[in-house]
DNA sequence: AATGGCACTCTCGATTTGAGAGTGCCATGA
DNA sequence: TCATGGCACTCTCAAATCGAGAGTGCCATT
């Protein structure tokens, strides 16, 4: 059932003042409010609607009102007014954006860093495969007299490599045979399609460097896992120390606890694949340690099939309105950033 | 000049005993203690006597006394007495020490979060190189018809790429050349020897692929500049939060904002280069905000040129002989693993 | 339906109080 | 001369008390 437009106002202002203050909010200082022309009684009624409706809570009789997690999905569904980045944020916004791009280095690193700096708070970043991963491209080289370079091209554009000392005597003809085989049958499947019987038959048509096949199969079975996986990096979690609702280190410590890699790696797994932005707020999603946090999240293009996302994470009773603006904004030109310079995609990360 | 032995008993005890419960000691908890044959005046006395020598301190009158870090440092340096692992320790150990390090992915992180697990406190992983790198070998693969793979092999024993689409048609004749001349004049130099004259030495010789000399040299300097620098790793700070000494959440942010990598590659600038394992006390090092805290770290052998060092980061109140056994016992075996399976270095991990 | 008024509730900070822990020092005794 | 028992004194900490302030719910009035 829809809200009356009197409610929604009050709602709003509720929320948004809390949001500021991270007090419960009393009718009186609501009535106060410019625009707002009831009484604080015929606002107490509503409150007292509201919070029977469940959009509020009240930490005790005689305290302000809360928003409860319902009221903020409202919020953020309908209510929420849209922040507008000033010239200065988007200036200052391009400038680090600009300054830390340029440079080498892991890019997906760089991107939660900049946006945990820019939001004030913990924020991940987030690159992985779309659909499934596969090897372009083998190549061994001859190193050393008793060893190679085992290099991988994989769908994703990543040139992933090991070192391998060789176990005999092979000759460089050998690895160039090997390598023509391995080209032959073993690009283009997906970990999963390396079945035992593929292998056998690389085995026989490899000559005497068959003995090399093993190695090779492990280290190309780890590195297609590897980029089938996400690759998450998250940063500032110190941010949360800032928050009055984390004043409380028992509180805190159980949050940051939580609040690791592994738990960002799962929050692909709820939201929603069409739309580009989504707020998840506390409840609504998996770790029960998360209930007073909220994870804003956007999409961002990547190129050389990688799909990209960046998110922040915080108290429920953040600012979604500048996060949301200011995250959108971020990943937009990043996408741009991305098209235009060509930049190596974070999918050529390597860790061997 | 030297303290008697009775007054070095009496330390050790009150060390010892803040250590475990994080409590001010006062003179008759320790005169009960078994082994104490002096009555707690007599303790009395040398406590004070050794609060006038500044190894300890009081928080207030009539409360117990705290070790100052003076007597942390003389505790540490001559009162402390071994630990010996018990057997279920070093099971334990040596378990989750084969379990991780089998794996693959990046050695210098399973080390840290290993060690981190083990001593619940914060912990860092470092490898740095040894002297200079530089590169041992270039390799150019033609990848496709408009793109070729740059790989460098340093003399850390690291294998870094880099996919480079080409700006114009060069043949894999070329390519020939170019990594022939790569390979006569730009290895065995440092980043520092790399000068312009280096250069054009080799833009001239390059013959037609001479316009990829600018971007591979670029590549290059930023690859010996990477490896050049300590690869660190730092992991569990939020453990931290679980000692009593940091329930203060403002003491704790603060200290938690300085504790990063780029602090703790500071670290190894402050060691002195013989002895092993090393003890750094409160405010001896170089962070205003770490004057609670101290350092223990040791190194371990890593090969290939580069040297490991592991390290723990916790109040000044942690226990030293635990935590330096522990440590000590893991570098130990970190490095046979090293030597024995022939395991890739930490320096092969790669960000590009 | 909105409002002013009022009694009631609950929290929070300040203040007080007493118990407990620990000290410093002195007089005593080996 | 050094160790010890005793004792008065200090300081902290937790619990108890108290009052102000903020906010509510509800009722009578407009």
């Amino acid at each position: 059932m829809e809200l009356s437009e009197r409610k929604k106002k009050i709602l709003r202002a509720i929320v948004d003042s809390y949001i500021r203050t991270a007090e419960p909010v009393g009718s009186k200082s609501i009535a106060a409010m410019p625009d707002m022309n009831f009484s604080s009684a015929t606002i107490r009624n509503e409150m007292a609607e509201l919070t029977s409706m469940g959009y509020l809570e009240q930490p005790h009789t005689s305290a302000g009102r809360v928003p409860s997690p319902a009221g903020y999905r409202l919020y953020v569904d309908e209510l929420m007014r849209n922040y507008r980045l000033s010239i200065d944020e988007t200036q200052s916004l391009n400038q680090a954006l600009e300054a830390k791009m340029q440079d080498f280095g892991d890019v997906i690193s760089q991107v939660g860093k900049l946006v945990s700096q820019l939001t004030n708070l913990p924020a991940y970043a987030v690159a992985s495969p779309q659909g499934k991963v596969s090897v372009k491209r083998f190549d061994l080289i001859m190193a050393e007299s008793n060893s190679f370079i085992l290099v991988i091209l994989t769908s994703t554009e990543a040139v992933q490599n090991k070192l391998i000392r060789l176990p005999l005597e092979v000759s460089e003809q050998d690895l160039k045979l090997l390598s023509a085989v391995l080209n032959a049958s073993l690009t283009d499947l997906t970990v999963d399609e390396i079945t035992s019987e593929v292998l056998s038959r690389i085995t026989r048509s490899a000559g005497p460097a068959a003995s090399l096949v093993p190695i090779i199969i492990e280290f190309t079975v780890h590195v297609l896992q590897e980029q089938q996986h996400s690759d998450v990096y998250l940063t500032g979690q110190v941010k949360l120390l800032g928050q009055p609702e984390y004043q409380d280190v028992s509180k805190a410590k159980q949050l940051l606890s939580t609040l690791d890699e592994e738990m960002i790696a799962h929050l692909p797994e709820v939201i929603s694949p069409d739309s580009k932005t989504q707020i998840l707020v506390g409840p609504e999603h998996i770790a029960q340690e998360l209930k007073d946090t909220s994870v804003v999240m956007t999409r961002f293009d990547i190129g050389d099939g990688m799909q990209g996302m960046i998110g922040v994470v915080g108290p429920t009773r953040m600012d979604y309105a500048q996060i949301t603006a200011r995250l959108s904004y971020f990943a937009e030109n990043l996408g741009r950033l991305f098209g235009k310079h060509e930049l190596p995609p974070p999918s050529q990360k390597e860790e061997e």
